[in-house]
Formats: C-alpha cells, sequence, structure tokens
DNA sequence: CGGGTACCATACGCTACCGTACGGAAAGTG
DNA sequence: CACTTTCCGTACGGTAGCGTATGGTACCCG
C-alpha cells in the first residue's frame, strides 16, 4: 500500500538495494528461529525483505535450495565458531569449558539456542538437516574433549563429560523452571561445577 | 475412492464405528509426535481416521479446541505417571530415579520422547503449551527430588540433581551421538552414576 | 411409526503458500 | 547509443488447509 516505502528505505539506511543469496539465508535464519523450519516461507520472507518471490527464485531454484543453504551456512559458523572457542591455551582450558558452556546460557545468546532447538526439531525429520547437526555435534563433542584431555582426564571420562555438558545445555535450554522452587542460579552454577569440575582427586 | 471399506472396517475390526473426542486427541498426539503441531490438521487427521471433517467439527469447536483437548491430555497423563513412578518404596529409591531415566530413553518410549520434545517446540511459540510444560516439569523436578531426599541428600542438592537429572534426558534425546567415537553406552551408563549417585559421602 | 437427536458427508468460499512465465528497469559493455 | 545482463515486479495456475452451511442417515423414544 506503500509502493515506493522500500525504495525510501533503501535510500536513506540500508546498505545494497541489491539482495543476494547470503540476505535470504540470513532472514531465513531468523524466522528459523522465530518459527521453525515450517516458518520459512518464501513469500513471507519476501515481505519482510520488502521485495517479492520474483527475487528469491532469481537467487534460488526453489525453497529446497534455500533450506539447503541454511544448513551449509549452519555448519559452516557452528564448526568456525567451536573450533576458536577452544583453540588450544595452555592452563586456560577450565575457563574455556565454562565459556563454552556460557555461550549456550539462556541469558547470552538467545538467538542462537533458538535456532539451535529448531535445528533439531528439523533434524528429527529431515536427513539432510540431521547429518548436519550430527556432524557439528561431533566436532562439538571432539573439541570439547580436547579441554577435557588438557585438564587430565583420562580419554572415556573426558568423552563421557563432554558428552554430558551438551546433553546438560541443550536439555537446560528446553526446560522453564521459574514455577520451581529453589535457587535456580546457584543450582545451575553447581550443576556446571558438577560437570566441568572432576571429583577432587582422591589420595 | 473407497466408500463403504470405512464401513467394512467398522464391521470387521473398530471397537466403536463411532468416534469421540477421546479418539481425535490420539489422533492428534501420534502427529504431533511425527509433525510437530503444525501436523495437526484437522482434514490430515479427518483422512487418517476415514472420516471427514464433518465429524471433527461436530466434536470440537475448531483446531484450537482440539490442541487444548491435546495440551490437557498429555498434562493429566504425565502427571499421573509421574506420581505412579515415584510413589514411595522406602529403600527402592535409587532404583525408581534409574527407572525414571529409563523411561526417557531413546531405545524404549520413543513416541513418548517425541512428544515430549514436539510439545516443547510447542511450548516455545505458544503461551498455553507453555504453561502446560511448565507445569508437568515442575512436578516432574518436585517428585524426582522427593526421591533424592529418601535418599538423604540435603534439599539444595536434591533439588540441583533433579534438575540436572531431567535437563540432561531431554538433552541427550536431542543428540545423535552416533559419529561420536567412543563406547556410548558406557559412557551414559557412566553419565547416570554421576547424576543419580552422590560422590561417596567424604570422612 | 413419526419425530428427534447424534453423528457424519458434501459442497462451498476463503486464505496462504509454491512455482512459473514474462515483462521491465537499471547498470554495465561495446 | 544499441545491446546484454542482472535483478526484481506482476500475474497466473495449482494445492492444502480452515471453517461453515446444509443435507443425509441411523438410532432412540414415545
Amino acid at each position: 500500500m506503500v509502493p515506493e516505502a522500500s525504495i525510501l528505505l533503501r535510500m536513506e539506511k540500508t546498505p545494497r538495494p541489491q539482495l543476494d543469496r547470503a540476505a535470504w539465508i540470513q532472514a531465513a535464519l531468523d524466522t528459523l528461529a522465530d518459527e521453525g523450519v515450517t516458518g520459512i516461507r518464501v513469500e513471507v520472507l519476501a515481505k519482510r525483505l520488502h521485495v517479492t518471490k520474483g527475487s528469491f527464485y532469481w537467487h534460488f531454484k526453489d525453497r529446497q535450495d534455500l533450506l539447503a543453504g541454511v544448513l551449509d551456512t549452519w555448519k559452516d559458523g557452528r564448526i568456525r565458531d567451536i573450533i576458536k572457542q577452544t583453540r588450544p591455551e595452555p592452563g586456560k582450558e577450565e575457563a574455556q569449558i565454562f565459556h563454552v558452556i556460557d555461550v549456550y546460557s539462556a541469558s547470552r545468546n538467545k538467538k542462537g539456542i533458538l535456532i539451535e532447538l529448531a535445528m533439531r526439531e528439523w533434524a528429527r525429520r529431515d536427513a539432510q538437516a540431521a547429518a548436519t547437526v550430527e556432524e557439528v555435534d561431533a566436532w562439538r563433542l571432539r573439541c570439547a574433549r580436547e579441554l577435557f584431555l588438557a585438564i587430565g582426564l583420562p580419554l572415556h571420562e573426558a568423552s563421557t563429560r563432554s558428552m554430558l555438558l551438551y546433553a546438560y545445555v541443550f536439555g537446560v535450554s528446553m526446560m522453564n523452571c521459574e514455577k520451581f522452587d529453589g535457587d535456580i542460579a546457584r543450582m545451575k552454577s553447581d550443576i556446571l561445577k558438577l560437570i566441568a569440575i572432576p571429583a577432587a582427586t582422591p589420595a
């Protein structure tokens, strides 16, 4: 109803009047966080980007093409991140473990968590998404295990704790514990210590 | 295309040719497990039940009415279950804790887990579903805490461990660890011990 | 046996999508 | 200045799903 609004916006703020694949994929990732895979719809994204479908079908073959791009973009970003976060910093391994957990705490990175959950929901019903998530998880588990190994844990316990770490992080992001009485902040803090800090080496 | 097929089926096997609310809700729960909330569609359910929409809109006001019924049915069932599973059996508390975990292991109760995950995905975008899940979780956390208390843990640690327990159980149900090397069965077993069994009481 | 009630089928309008066909403007290129 | 390429708008056909209106049938009840 305001046909030239988009043009005005482009002249005022929008950096590039030309869209590319990356812009569409980014918008898709945003809606993925809000509404899940089924929320990624061509005409809705177009409205969000102030263009029409004509633009979309220029950059993408079809909806599947976009979804594949979303998977690849997400995978690359996650792997790059986990590698950066667990890059060897001798002596700081314990802090790095806590940082890995903190990245997926609900307070910070709310959108990242939503994408994470939506991705797994997607993976439950799509083989390609499942493969992507599996690959990302494998990287995460291996990188976290390296940190536990650097701390001095044996291989098996390092594997176990890295798995517990990620399972807990993802699990707690699905729970709403406000109705549960108790000092939740302290509880979460205790849980982190239980996961990250091996029992005081017995004599 | 086989108009009398349903009639024949009714005479042969189907217990009641008349559908009721419960039958629709059960079918909705099945598709919820397979496809999530957005998969619960009136005309699809009708086809699944070998009737038409006319039947649905007789038993339900609209789709929201069905969804509300799904939430209530699920809530009642879950609360009833958790109460039964954690009913005081002095001396068997530890076994009960392991049983609570086992109920949500992927091998058994695959469908229950899928519903659980779909429910939480739903809860992320719907206030009513969020309230339902929150109430169920509160029951679970409280009942599990009772078990830990019965074992002899102090209140705070009992709360902490029950929260870790459920967060881990839900989290691991979202992970596909096949690509991760290591003895996964043993890892999971070790994790359960880490969660359920408090550190050997130090002198 | 006439009438009412419970349950379901049929048919309709409406909206939201997907994907395609094609037209047009703007920018580069010779 | 033609001419192409790039990028996007418009218009169309098609499907899936929601909700409604209305008709039909079997069964109960007197």
